[in-house]
RNA sequence: GCCCCGGUGGUGUAGCCCGGUCAAGCAUGUUACCCUCUCGAGGUAGCGACGCGAGUUCAAAUCUCGCCCGGGGCACCA
């Protein structure tokens, strides 16, 4: 690649950032470091029946998420003047016409591959619909302007595509001050040469070859294509149709529930940033059909996590332990293993919590060790469990527990799922919810951390009281 | 139906353009063990794949043809 590229992150700001849109863009933010080009961030809205005010904001705050610097930033809304511009030379050229035919005929025609009597229609009335309809003189559907393609090509999207309609539904930004949008092929051509892209790097659903004829018609430069194959989640579609109703009926508790494929929705699961970032990178992006497991995100972002997460204490399904002839204490526990990351004092006695599942595994006389603290011998197994102090020292082949004193706070866990199962049947197991006890320590985090409670997992910090599992 | 594009272990990929070094590499997953006062991270070992069939060739995951399977497009959506 040599001389200045261009790269464009294209979203229709028509529904909440995604893991695809998230991994797309990274694609192509890679490539804009890596050949040190432009990178354009370029809102799709020129449809105002779908686009809305707060999904805008929605990409922009998962774009800054993600740690992608966007060099430029535009809504194609506000370049209109300079498609109607490209609209009015296809015209002139011969290759656009205004066709008031209806839409079914349309499509029939289209079908059988025969052209309707506007395609003929002379310039000059050509060019006076034209003004007419940017005067807004014409009622929405009865007009369109069609490209001038090839009624008999086997490739249907070749057959007079349409350029241009009306529509009469105010748009977010611009308001009333348009009502003829240009679709897609077009309005992609124009904003392209405009921004200087060289380098389309996007997803495969999108058909290329109209906007190549328009490209040449219009004398724009060459664009290199690559197109890679969509994203799609094993049990997480990432399609507004199946997720819309979920959100609608309350299924799940908004666009940012932590099932959700949303870049909310992952960001409050726990997963971070990088972890898409090397995510991409490693399932790379092909022309095969693919399913991601999660279980390769979640890893990475484990190994990302497990360096940087405080260490503390939480009980799944506690049950309170006494424990005779127990030391007095007072100990000082570091945060982490290995890295230097402080540590919190616990003054213990006698009284603990322990989850009752360990203890389950732990016969009357058996002994165990409550983790960083000393040994425990059971005295009493049963609902009312009982041990008594077993010494400090460090003996082989004795499970460890984690543990709470009194000083402790009652939080819950959400432990997302898959959302759905096979045949995108909703799976009502996808969540679950486990409460426990956690140290007092936890008390002192900020909505957003993210720690490790040992023998359970990473959790992020939600609010308080609160924890989502992150995996 | 028509037009594109794909098919490598459970999952995701590397290799395919320029045939041999591929009895197929890596990651994830899983099993066992080591390490660790975690069921995390790290380490070692094992498990597991070239859609099918012909052809070309001394030699094919790689080239050719046919078949099968999957995805996308065929909007007054992007």
């Amino acid at each position: 690649m040599a001389g200045k590229t261009g790269f464009r992150l294209p979203p229709e700001p028509s529904g909440y950032m995604t893991v695809g849109h998230a991994m797309a863009f990274t694609i192509n933010y890679l490539y804009k470091e890596q050949y040190d080009g432009e990178l354009w961030l370029r809102f799709e809205d020129t449809n105002p029946r779908k686009v809305q005010q707060r999904y805008y904001e929605s990409f922009r705050r998962g774009i800054a998420w993600l740690g992608i610097k966007c060099d430029h930033e535009k809504n194609v809304s506000d370049d209109m003047e300079a498609i109607y511009g490209s609209g009015k030379e296809l015209i002139e050229q011969g290759n656009a016409y205004a066709c008031s035919c209806d839409e079914a005929k349309v499509k029939r025609l289209r079908f059988d591959g025969t052209p309707c009597e506007h395609r003929d229609t002379p310039l000059e009335a050509n060019l006076r619909v034209w003004e007419e309809l940017l005067a807004k003189k014409h009622k929405e559907g009865s007009y369109v302007i069609r490209f001038k393609g090839d009624m008999q090509s086997p490739n249907y999207s070749l057959r007079d595509t349409n350029l241009f309609r009306i529509i009469s539904q105010p748009h977010p930004l611009t308001g009333d001050r348009y009502t003829l949008w240009p679709t897609y092929d077009l309005a992609n051509a124009v904003e392209d040469e405009m921004c200087g892209i060289t380098h389309v790097l996007r997803s495969s659903e999108f058909r290329n070859e109209l906007q190549q004829l328009l490209r040449d018609a219009l004398r724009f430069r060459k664009l290199e294509v690559i197109q890679f194959s969509r994203f799609n989640f094993k049990g997480t579609p990432v399609s507004k149709r199946l997720l819309r109703p979920l959100v609608e009926k309350k299924v799940v508790s908004g666009w940012d529930d932590p099932r959700m494929p949303t870049v909310d929705g992952l960001r409050r699961r726990g997963i971070v940033p990088e972890a898409i970032r090397e995510f991409t990178l490693q399932v790379g992006y092909t022309k095969t059909e693919h399913e991601y497991d999660w279980s390769l995100l979640l890893s990475l972002n484990r190994k990302l996590l497990d360096p940087v997460s405080k260490r503390l204490f939480f009980v799944p399904d506690p049950t309170p332990l006494e424990v005779d002839d127990a030391p007095k204490k007072e100990v000082d526990l570091s945060f982490h293993p290995q890295k230097d990351m402080g540590s919190r004092v616990i003054e213990t006695a006698g009284e603990f919590f322990v989850s009752a599942g360990d203890l389950k595994g732990i016969p009357e006389g058996g002994v165990f060790r409550l983790m960083d603290l000393y040994n425990v011998q059971v005295t009493s197994a049963g609902p009312r469990p009982k041990g008594k102090y077993a010494g400090e020292e460090l003996l082989a082949n004795t499970r460890k527990f984690q543990w709470v004193t009194k000083e402790h706070q009652q939080i819950q866990v959400t432990v997302p799922g898959e959302l759905f199962l096979e045949g995108d049947v909703y799976n009502d197991q996808s969540l679950k919810e486990v409460n426990g006890y956690a140290e007092a320590a936890v008390s002192a985090l900020k909505v957003g951390d993210i720690v490790q409670f040992p023998r359970f997992g990473f959790c992020r910090y939600d609010s308080p009281g609160h924890f989502i599992m992150t995996g």
